[in-house]
DNA sequence: CCTACCGATCGGTAGG
DNA sequence: CCTACCGATCGGTAGG
């Protein structure tokens, strides 16, 4: 809060007042907002790989060449800074499936059932995608707040999927109950973090082939 | 290691000897072994709740009326009660699988299915099952060492899906390849202790129709 | 299994 | 964003 240039003002007695208003921004200032960017991946990168507990704010700072109080200048806390990485993975998740189901004509459902597995196969393998695995790993270390605030951006993200399995329902390529579906198809997904690796094994296109076969009838 | 009665053989100096061979327990030692158990099952339950990070060791000494440091009189490191506790949720994962699988008769192999899917959330959900749960959320805790010896256990678990599923995929029931539907339909499965609640929502009975007709083709 | 304790780590903060 | 620091907690151990 305290402005850097306090300092030097204190020096001097007499100096011209500043011009009002909210003061620009000088060079030095410039971190003030864009290390949090920095910050965010390289917690999600840690939380993913080492988990929540074991990663300390020290690693964190580390990551990012800050000193050790550093991350609570741009957080207030370890965990709203897991939060913070939680959310960012579900807007660019949400952002991700909206575009993807866009680009393909909502006719034939099967077609947008595909687009949506696969999207989320990218959410959750893609290059530099750390931030929804670490959500469905740490979702326990939220506050109850916390997890309030996120359960809009989840349950935004789970109602693209309701309108293509009904769909897939009333055609019959689907025959269990929606929603009991969408909780089961969204699990077998997910877990896919626990075992996929993109060096061995079936490719994400694969998998998708698979779970398609798996879920679907027809 | 140092025995009780050390503390009085060393006031009288002159002791008859003991019997050779392995001292009889006596009423003062009747704890050594049977409070194993019992530290088990309170850390299944707090690992469970909490989470393995968010559990002291104290916790659980508490939970069955030790002091804080007594739980390292039994296992020698907490990591090792965490490992314990997964190994025995998985050996009685292991035994519940095997009584249900004999209780069918192989030849539909869409009883056996529903019996190994009904089973796996019984393991899940069941009133004190704590222990397999834990074993699926905190994978990451435990040391290279305890996670091979559990590998073990988890391939034993695995194995006993795989026959039946080669015979849906062969009769037409199953498409997709059969490893590939292991994982995601175990991981659709598992995913399920994210969102089950015994008091609200479908049964395990109606969750079990549902993941065979999620599942499977006719 | 208890008592008494240690060393290390960690989240967080005051003040600049 | 750094410096310097604190209070609390925690896993683990020695010795009995």
């Amino acid at each position: 809060m305290t402005a850097p240039q306090r300092l030097i003002q204190t020096a001097t007695e007499a100096v011209p007042k500043r011009p009002r208003g909210r003061p620009r921004k000088t060079a030095d200032e410039r971190d003030d907002g864009n290390r949090r960017p920095a910050l965010l991946s390289a917690a999600a990168r840690l939380f993913r790989r080492q988990g929540f507990d074991a990663t300390s704010t020290r690693d964190i700072a580390a990551a990012v060449g800050m000193h050790s109080g550093s991350p609570f200048y741009h957080f207030k806390s370890k965990s709203a800074l897991l939060c913070a990485v939680m959310e960012e993975g579900m807007r660019s998740a949400i952002a991700r499936q909206a575009c993807a189901v866009q680009s393909v004509p909502p006719s034939p459902a099967l077609a947008q059932m595909r687009q949506l597995i696969r999207t989320h196969f990218d959410t959750l393998h893609g290059r530099g995608n750390d931030f929804v695995p670490v959500m469905l790993y740490e979702h326990r270390s939220l506050t109850d707040l916390q997890r309030v605030s996120l359960s809009k951006l989840q349950h935004e993200y789970e109602a693209a999927w309701t309108p293509v399995l009904e769909a897939l329902h009333a055609s019959g390529h689907l025959r269990a109950p929606v929603k009991l579906s969408r909780l089961l198809i969204l699990g077998a997904l997910s877990w896919s973090v626990q075992w996929f690796s993109a060096r061995k094994g079936a490719s994400l296109d694969e998998l998708t082939d698979a779970a398609m076969a798996l879920f679907l009838k027809e």
